[in-house]
DNA sequence: CGGCAACTGAGACTCAGTCTCAACCGCAAA
DNA sequence: TTTGCGGTTGAGACTGAGTCTCAGTTGCCG
């Protein structure tokens, strides 16, 4: 897929705009990123380089993060989780999140409905909006067939990819 | 006012039927809680304490909290920050909050609509929900008065009271 | 060639939260 | 009254995610 390699192209001219380089590890990271991904968070992306064949350190990947943050090509989101994740940035918008809490499973939907209504509240309220975020825990349909019972909804453990600790 | 002792008296009642103590530890920290805060933290709450007069652990005040949890009398939630907040369980039910980014402060909401438009949501992707969790950041009423500008949306700070590091 | 700015990995550090452990109640049976 | 025994506590070790520092590396430009 040539996507990959317009990604990869988009984050070159960013970081060459801003006086930075395009080195092999931050292309290795957005390759890896844009090839497979698309919500994942910092210790997964670091073990699939192990994986692959890169050697990229911990602090490397969470600079390289902050890089595509700021090139607007991925965005750093909340998923129910103490820990953030990343997602690609489409050319599409804003959307919200149905996480099941027992496959992990993401479900993005965007609602104009919702945000209107949302907007309607904070008017109300004489709030000036600039940001929200809203996750929507529970079991997907998969899950649900089944049987799967989630976990207590306070406590919510997403399964995650095997992950190489430190 | 009185809430304050009906509050320890149903904290007594649930760790008496758990086996568990209402030791001045527990009660000293429920008393605090629930003359004082609404939404607060692990680390003001310590402080609290410390200003007061009583000397309480970092354990014990993560131990009780989880004891409060269980027994109805107060809520963890997640206020866009990196860390737990919690928050005061009146009889009424769920609702979700406004933070202002520049004052730190919480404003609630329970809006029926936007919760119907969830379940509607949720009931096209085939998405059983358990819980949801929106927060919607931006500038209260006061704050936008004042000419405050919020902070860059995903690098949220409040403002806490002052705290006692460890 | 020398300088210089950007870059990197290792590992120290932070912060919130959890866990362990030894000392410490307070009550009830012996 | 002594002993035993759960439950409780504080100190501090530990964890996990994320940040920061620093010394060594790289690549470019004069
Ligand atoms: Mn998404
Ligand atoms: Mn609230
Ligand atoms: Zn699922
Ligand atoms: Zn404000």
């Amino acid at each position: 897929m040539p996507q990959v390699e317009r990604h990869v192209t988009k984050f070159n001219d960013f970081l060459l705009q801003q006086g930075l380089k395009p080195t092999s590890e931050r292309t290795a990271l957005i390759r890896e990123i844009f090839s497979t991904h698309y919500h994942f968070d910092a210790d997964e992306l670091l073990f699939k380089m192990k994986q692959n064949e890169v050697k990229i350190s911990r602090a490397t990947v969470y600079r390289t993060l902050e890089l595509l943050v700021k090139s607007g090509l991925v965005r750093r989101v909340h998923l129910g989780e103490d820990h953030y994740h990343y997602e690609h940035v489409s050319g599409d918008s804003h959307h919200d999140h149905l996480v099941c809490t027992v496959c992990g499973a993401v479900i993005e939907f965007h609602d104009e409905e919702l945000e209107r209504r949302q907007r309607e509240i904070c008017e109300k309220k004489k709030f000036t909006p600039t940001f929200h975020n809203l996750q929507i825990l529970g079991v997907c349909d998969a899950c649900r067939r089944k049987g799967q019972l989630p976990d207590a909804p306070d406590r919510v453990r997403m399964i995650h990819a095997t992950k190489l600790r430190r």
